[in-house]
DNA sequence: ATGCGAGCTGAATCTATGA
DNA sequence: ATCATAGATTCAGCTCGCA
């Protein structure tokens, strides 16, 4: 079982991250104040949604919808669902790491709120992600559109919202080599994935599947990292953080939900790091320097340079700058001086000739890489 | 020429309606406020973004970005944008009928703070739609997912939500004899349908499909109804509603858009009434992402995959993508490398292994596509 | 005519690092 | 904190020129 922590116990432990990888049991906003400042990589939130249901709803058939109507999503007013809102997104930006980043899910009763509150707070709103769901519950009165996605917002609590994980060439090669989109499309939780009482009941009344889950952890964080989830529900946050080499914190109130997602934790065996290796590009590599080139003998000082449609030629220089004409410095500035524009990569802009093809000098990177990764 | 309405004359004149299938010229809330009262049966809104955009920017190519940078979208403020919101949405309210409704788009820097208000103002959500776009702008710097969809907040006046028109069968019938969903898919506004001046340049920078506004009329309006734009723009709305016999009414401050729209209203042919039935949006693109057979639990991470002869193997990663020995990325760059070839179709080229038996993994995504084929 | 390839463009809150 | 610099980064669809 993951461990379960009442929150008086956790105040009084002196061991540090002693919360590592268990669940808080108590209110919100008082467990968030337990934790240290800046200790959570990435926090994904499902607080109630404050739907405001009239009556009983009936399907054509007569049977009864089994309605979200819990004590926890009762607000008197807009005005208490922000205040509300407002108390656990200020204590979550606190535990936060400034390189971190927060995910919050909601459907039109409360995701306005979240996200003018997630401006007020100052976080920088990075994407808004729709989930699409392939099988949504249908509109039984036929007065509206089949309310078939939900809305996450992804934001970042640093304003210039720089420095955040986002595993942008794992996604895209995930993703038939094109870029990720902000509409995702997966069904919504139901047999096996969905926990169930001994009575066949659902435990939880919006529990969320795994794969949305697995999507918003693998896009924003590591392995290693700490997620935070301070409406732990089910567990579906913890659950899918520990298969998926993450570690996690949960907040949960009700001792129910605790017991079950607690058991559904311990059930779960982690991936090997092999599988969890991530994806990275060109931008996690090691830098290689231009003179690197020259100084092992890939290329030679005044030896010529030519761009791709031999438009332009320049010349080496021991120092490892580039003269072209009256132009002169680093193969960059070159790249960018002799086309007339503010910048040009200089790596995939000058090619070397080798039996008379052109070659990027980005392919001589290669070598030095090699070369590098054999020392360690 | 659809006829203009200066503001002034507006305030003159004796003849009731006379504003009906016109351009009023002005202020926003003003000319909102020269309307009587209960007058208008839809409103369709398109009101500034308040993008906030730091410099310049360019693609890959260095192109630049023609940004949206027009002095009616800076706002000092969340607090002077909200102020902004809240005056025009109050204006409108009072020009309702109470049996009318409210379509308001918007993107994230805006929406959430528009939604926010609308529920303030005591108006009643009746759904959230969202515009996916078929051709979104990339990402270029490759830091967040592609903004790929914008939000339309679909609003009743009346807390109660009731009494207001929505074609229900209409929609159904036409979207293959299912409820239309909360999800539409359509192109962004390009190619002859935008309009464009005598130098080739973009008349208006946010210029809206024509069939993402048919959609919203065809929904929630009936043939001689009269619908509201205030921002009125390049006049999209009311091109739409005459084409399908409603009666328009565009409040707009700038004349050069003024003038591009009403030329463009002008040419307009209404249709007839057996022609005004429910415009059908694209169907789903068939792209399939390899992330989705493991999302659906056909493909696990750690698996093995196999080339057709048994010549290759891979091993795939939690995030979508495939190691084989020390090449890794997408399922076609590693059937690539793994052939010493430049170019590979990775859904041919990988098998899995079923009762002994290879079948290529382009196998499964017809069970994905089963599934969103049933989204229309 | 038809096809092909290069070029252009669309509501965009779009970098990371070291000095 | 600012500033300079290295160098990484795009998808779908339309238009136009040319073979």
């Amino acid at each position: 079982m993951a461990s379960v922590f009442p929150l008086a116990d956790l105040r009084r432990s002196n061991t540090p991250r002693a919360w590592l990888n268990s669940i808080i049991k108590g209110d919100c906003v008082a467990a968030l104040e337990a934790l240290p400042d800046k200790s959570v990589d990435m926090i994904f939130a499902d607080p109630p949604y404050n739907l405001q249901l009239g009556g009983a709803l009936h399907r054509p058939d007569q049977s009864l919808v089994d309605a979200v109507d819990d004590e926890w999503d009762q607000f008197a007013s807009f005005e208490a669902y922000d205040a509300f809102t407002r108390a656990w997104l200020l204590a979550c930006r606190r535990v936060l790491k400034p390189t971190g980043t927060i995910w919050v899910i909601g459907s039109y009763h409360n995701i306005f709120r979240v996200g003018a509150t997630l401006q007020d707070l100052n976080f920088w709103i990075l994407n808004d992600i729709v989930w699409r769901k392939t099988n949504p519950m249908p509109n039984f009165k036929g007065r509206r559109f089949q309310n078939a996605h939900e809305t996450m917002i992804w934001a970042s609590p640093d304003p210039k919202g720089k420095g955040y994980t986002f595993n942008y060439d794992a996604l895209k090669a995930a993703n038939d080599d094109v870029q990720m989109r902000s509409d995702w499309l997966f069904p919504i939780c139901s047999g096996a994935e969905r926990l169930k009482g001994e009575d066949g009941k659902k435990i939880h009344p919006t529990q969320k599947p795994e794969a949305l889950l697995a999507r918003c952890i693998l896009s924003a964080s590591k392995p290693g990292d700490v997620i935070l989830d301070p409406f732990f529900g089910s567990g579906t946050t913890g659950a899918v953080a520990k298969r998926l080499g993450r570690n996690f914190v949960g907040i949960e109130r009700e001792q129910d939900y605790i017991d079950a997602a607690s058991a559904r934790i311990a059930a779960v065996q982690p991936l090997g790091s092999n599988e969890l290796t991530v994806m990275t590009g060109k931008k996690a590599e090691p830098r290689v320097a231009f003179t690197a080139l020259i100084e092992a003998g890939l290329l030679k000082p005044g030896q010529v340079l030519i761009s791709e449609k031999r438009r332009h030629t320049a010349i080496i220089r021991a120092d490892g700058t580039l003269v072209s004409g009256d132009d002169s410095g680093s193969i960059h500035r070159v790249g960018a001086r002799v086309q007339g524009l503010d910048a040009c990569n200089g790596w995939t802009f000058w090619h070397y000739e080798e039996r008379g093809k052109l070659k990027p000098i980005d392919a001589l990177r290669g070598v030095i890489r090699e070369q590098m990764a054999k020392l360690g």
